[in-house]
RNA sequence: GCCCCCAUCGUCUAGAGGCCUAGGACGCCACCCUUUCAAGGUGGAGAUCACCGGUUCGAAUCCGGUUGGGGGCACCA
């Protein structure tokens, strides 16, 4: 393929471009990535750029999450802001386009004077209306050219008349050929394009299509890698790079993440800021490498990569045409991988927010072994260890007199195996009391009495952790402790009672 | 409507003309392990490679068409 990038050519500079209107996307999420991966891969560099061109949309707040999550997932950048609100990094500086207007402003008086742009005095409305007949007649909707060729007389007499004019690009009719990493030689006729485009509007300021030219050859941006929701407007930009006198970068259009009805991935129909993710305990590692998946592979059946590795085996061309939808039930496969592969203390630092402050770090540490590989995000484990932390009342709370019976068992047997339980445990002092002893002579208990061990001990968990499921019910008692044990199956004693008595 | 892109198990994918009676992973099912739930182990179901034509000794792989899906068509980004 023409124009393939390899490996250790340092004069590669790519660009991820985030509009901050809104948190950051999984979709701009994962181009990042991509151009992250590629940069890191050919050792090019890469550029951060803020297109904060639209400011009813656009907030300081956005761009805060969205270089926050960006670092979240480890992804780096050699030029561009650091941090929001902090100072832009880089030779080709400022990489916020707010502060670049005067430059947008001078390239499209050079497009003037080489008569490839012209102003354009219609009004927005004039021209909705022109959009609306065409559309009546089923005709794609396109610029009538009216301002093309204006005398000097027609154009005084508008701006006698107090129209402020746009600027339009003088769209030639010929076929734009460009090479696609991914998708090889793509021809698009400029007619489609509908016609002569505003690059700048009325108010003198810029529009997208023209900035992300402008912006792309002053920051000497040599591969632009996007979404392919881009390639349709992918011949505008050849032809604005080449009026502008500069050279035409290699692009690579990468699939769409897709909702599971396969269309454009949205917030309507997913969840897509990364922050979401992040709040439900989904670790960055896990993020990055189904991110990563999603649309590549390295070719191999191997399928758990570091972000490191991943720089180092991404190979642009091996990126899919199609699009692909978005299997949260392997995302949740990777995060839970990624979360058994953490130490007990690298695990307890993570979870440290998702659980609550009453339980303290030595009793974090504790319950990690206990709940490790029952979690598929960091956030679960509120729940796995709420019986540690919830009032005896609160737990006793939970359940009913039923709740505490095996399908076999009715009320006075269950509470006859429970009593049993009871005097085990009181028959173990403190200081043994561990999960080895305790299910030594729990089982020993129920197999004096017959009782199948899992029927056994299913009241003693539900009256312990309030709860049918709960983590490994002899650990779970340790970390409570015996008084609290004690109490806990006087509890559930008592409401058992309640129902033998009638 | 017009233009462009795409098409392998439900999903993510391997596949660069013979290695493919199409491989892996997630999910699903069964069994094993087992104190519940997980995790782990073993096995299984699941794709006439969208369809039709062509090229070739040979096609999932190349070409053309059809169908289907998606994306783009602003003084939004």
């Amino acid at each position: 393929m023409a124009n393939s990038p390899g490996v250790g050519d340092r004069g590669i500079r790519v660009r991820m471009a985030p509009s901050p209107t809104g948190p950051l996307h999984i979709g701009t999420a994962r181009t990042s990535l991509y151009n992250y991966l590629f940069a890191r891969h050919v050792g090019g560099t890469y550029v951060l750029r803020i297109e904060d061109t639209d400011a009813a949309r656009g907030s300081d707040e956005h761009e805060r999450d969205i270089i926050d999550n960006l670092h979240w997932l480890g992804i780096t950048w050699d030029e561009g802001p650091q941090v929001a609100g902090g100072e832009d990094i880089g030779p080709f500086g400022p990489y916020h386009q707010s502060q670049r207007s005067s430059l947008y402003a001078a390239e499209a008086e050079r497009l003037l004077a080489s008569a490839q742009a012209f102003r354009c005095y219609c009004t927005p409305e004039e021209l909705d209306a022109v959009r609306r007949e065409q559309e009546e007649r089923k005709e794609p909707p396109r610029y009538s050219g009216r301002c093309r060729n204006l005398t000097d007389a027609e154009r005084d007499a508008f701006e006698t008349e107090g129209r402020r004019a746009a600027i339009r690009f003088r769209v030639p009719g010929e076929v734009v050929t460009f090479d696609d990493l991914i998708r090889g030689r793509v021809e698009i006729a400029a007619e489609a394009l509908g016609g002569d485009r505003v690059i700048v509007r009325s108010d003198g300021s810029p529009l997208y299509h023209f900035v992300v030219v402008v912006d792309d050859a002053a920051m000497r941006i040599t591969h632009v890698i996007r979404g392919e929701d881009h390639l349709s407007n992918t011949p505008l930009h050849v032809l604005l790079f080449r009026a502008l006198g500069h050279d035409v970068p290699v692009f690579a259009h990468i699939p769409l993440i897709l909702n599971p009805d396969r269309t454009k991935m949205s917030k309507r129909r997913s969840q897509t800021a990364i922050r979401a993710y992040r709040e439900q305990g989904y670790l960055p590692e896990a993020m990055v490498n189904f991110l990563a998946f999603l649309g590549w592979s390295p070719g191999t059946e191997e399928e758990i990569f570091a972000l490191k590795t991943l720089a180092e085996r991404f190979e642009i061309e091996h990126v899919h045409k199609a699009g692909a939808v978005f299997d949260k039930d392997r995302l949740d496969y990777l995060n839970g991988v990624y979360i058994r592969s953490l130490t007990d203390e690298q695990l307890a630092v993570r979870l440290r927010s998702f659980v609550p402050e009453a339980l303290d770090d030595r009793g974090l540490l504790a319950v990690i072994p206990l709940i490790k590989e029952r979690m598929v995000r960091l956030a679960d484990a509120g729940e796995l260890v709420a019986f540690l932390v919830e009032a005896d009342g609160e737990v006793a709370s939970r359940y009913g007199p039923d709740g505490l019976m095996s399908p076999k068992a009715d009320a006075a047997a269950t509470a006859m195996a429970l009593t049993r339980a009871r005097t085990e445990l009181e028959a173990t002092a403190a200081e043994d009391f561990a999960a080895g002893e305790l299910e030594a002579r729990c089982r020993g208990a129920a197999e004096a009495l017959g009782w199948k061990a899992g029927d056994f001990f299913k009241p003693m968990r539900v009256a312990i952790t309030g709860r049918t499921v709960s983590p490994p019910l002899f650990g779970s008692m340790e970390l409570l402790g015996r008084e609290r044990c004690l109490a806990r199956i006087d509890a559930a004693l008592a409401k058992l009672a309640t129902v033998v008595a009638a």
